[in-house]
DNA sequence: CGAATCCATCAACTTCCACTGATCAACGAG
DNA sequence: CTCGTTGATCAGTGGAAGTTGATGGATTCG
């Protein structure tokens, strides 16, 4: 399915590092924030976070690359919803990462690992 | 107890975006997920990174910055361990923004909120 | 149709990050 | 004391990320 190396319960680091950029801004935080009520249209969020437009589409998209959100057109409006389960799969990366869990579960992209 | 104007159930989003910055690099998550094992030298993790020394030690200090691994000096080696306390806090950050739990919890960082 | 609204995208600029190579301090061994 | 090792820090560099203002497409309304 992956077409790294890594193993099927390594925590894909570099997929993580993804999702954690898109998680390390305050405005994008506060968008999510926002969708955890529900759908908002850009306009919505645009008022309440007192951001301009084209910062709040720039973030949006960020946060829709990660697959952090999802966004439906609705005749001259977006509005962007939450995806619950890449939270969820976040959240299990933190879980992961505290425990004393990854032994055996080294990954390949660092080479030196697993040995 | 905070400095800011945040009330007490809020999030603070400032303060969680820093720790999902530092959590943001593959390299980081790398030496957080050895640290799941235990206690490690700067040495240790070099050859097991693969990462050259001056590298390592950028990282190490964005990590401890964040308060998710504190060192100990023991001889020339510097020994650094997780913060179980912190991954837990940024768990928690998680499962707030995942639920629908912000109503009425708007943080003042943003102006307009709690309106 | 023409005007207004919603929003994505672009260019230009600034700021921040990460990496490298070098230096330096602290310590231990010979 | 001298040398090797550990690791922090610094300066320089390239590239990524964030902000702003402007433009343009799509849609709705008068």
């Amino acid at each position: 399915m992956h077409s790294c190396g890594v193993t099927n319960t390594a925590i894909d680091l570099t997929r993580a590092a993804r999702l954690f950029h898109a998680l390390s801004d305050a405005t994008r935080l506060g968008i999510l924030q926002m969708l955890g009520d529900g759908e908002r249209c850009v306009c919505d969020l645009q008022g309440d976070l007192d951001a301009a437009q084209s910062r709040l589409s720039f973030h949006l998209k960020v946060l829709k690359d990660a697959g952090l959100v999802t966004d439906r057109k609705e005749g001259r409006w977006s509005y962007y919803t939450l995806v619950p389960d890449t939270l969820g799969e976040t959240h299990d990366v933190i879980r992961l990462l505290g425990t004393e869990q990854s032994k055996g579960r080294r990954l390949k992209i660092f080479g030196r690992c697993c040995g």
